[in-house]
DNA sequence: GTCTATACTACGATAGAC
DNA sequence: GTCTATCGTAGTATAGAC
């Protein structure tokens, strides 16, 4: 693995935990094997890396997303019940993202810049987050089979995802509340259990 | 305001903003108007102030939520349908905190505790959020009438906190899928009604 | 109690060898 | 391209004056 790859690695897991300012570039180029002068070399300083790694995210989380948003029918075709469906297959997909560990770090670069937005944010959103949204809003919208304005649609979708990403932000206090140690196979699947049951009474409630 | 107050305040704001690491002690001494041998002496250092900010942000949300779980009933003795609007009163005041103005910078101490632990967050579990996730738990279970178990009624609750959390903890990008500027009392009341639908669907589903 | 002064460590950037 | 060496700045902690 070339340097330039090892740094951005090793900068998502940084400035996932310590944030642009916190985070070191001694540490960071210590722990990528190589001189901290790489990172003026490669991205031209601490923030040229930090804007880096906010594509390098975008990405691996397209990467994972894009497949699911291409095979997807348009939404507009769907039947309702069809739309349901969907909805509940995109937070399947998005669950097993916020409850894979390696979602972790991004979750982190993520959670800092939705809280003390950066002009990185204008990368995350422009290269997945507005694609992402707007396919789900698009399904709710079709849910909801003319029940809902676009405008309510929109906020619906927020508090499903709201749902989903609980687990992965408040992980801490979802395993305090639960008694868990960790969220393995049998946890993750009371999740959906419930998931399921919540989409399908939101989505289908008259 | 005693210098030690100013301290505490500051403090949240800035360990909030840039985590226990990222903070400076130069900055906070400055922002409070006082000499940063002011930290060493009230509080050891700048962990003791660390953790001070913890218990004061716990201080200051069960001063906030204490009123609601102290005057509430219990639970147990609740019929289902008084169960639903005690979780949707406990919601609506849940969600006015998180669309405060002065509650981002608990939250963003508060994440950051979530996915990143330090001893800080045994002072928040035991001091206000074990109480409250019990208290919703039990209205959970009780709105339930019996369809729940335990453990399936605290994955519901955690993900109804999320509904709430999510206008806090993702405000970025609710702004931008709602294209909204800001969250006033129109977008607030937008808000409230879907997740009072919400509530209510998942609650009294069959 | 609150301050100033200072010791010591770590930071990011950069010049220059190779 | 990648390294070492170094500069100037900023970090925490602490000793000691008042």
């Amino acid at each position: 693995m070339p340097i330039d790859e090892r740094l951005l690695d090793v900068a998502i897991e940084q400035f996932g935990r310590q944030g642009l300012e916190g985070a070191s570039t001694r540490v960071i180029a210590a722990a990528a094997r190589t001189a901290m002068s790489s990172i003026t070399y490669h991205y031209g300083g601490k923030e040229g890396l930090y804007l880096a790694a906010a594509r390098r995210i975008s990405e691996l989380i397209t990467a994972r997303m894009g497949a699911r948003l291409a095979q997807a029918a348009e939404p507009d075709a769907l039947s309702p019940q069809q739309a349901v469906a969907q909805v509940t297959a995109f937070a399947d997909g998005f669950l097993a993202m916020m409850l894979d560990p390696e979602s972790a770090p991004w979750a982190r670069f993520i959670v800092r810049e939705q809280m003390e937005p950066t002009p990185a944010f204008e990368v995350l959103w422009g290269q997945f987050m507005q694609a992402v949204s707007d396919y789900l809003v698009k399904l709710v919208l079709r849910a909801g089979d003319g029940r809902w304005k676009l405008a309510e649609a929109r906020v619906r979708a927020v508090a499903l995802i709201g749902q989903v990403l609980v687990f992965r932000v408040s992980r801490a206090t979802a395993l305090r509340v639960n008694g868990w140690e960790a969220i393995g196979a049998p946890e993750a699947a009371e999740i959906r259990r419930v998931l399921h049951a919540h989409i399908r009474a939101i989505l289908t409630a008259s």
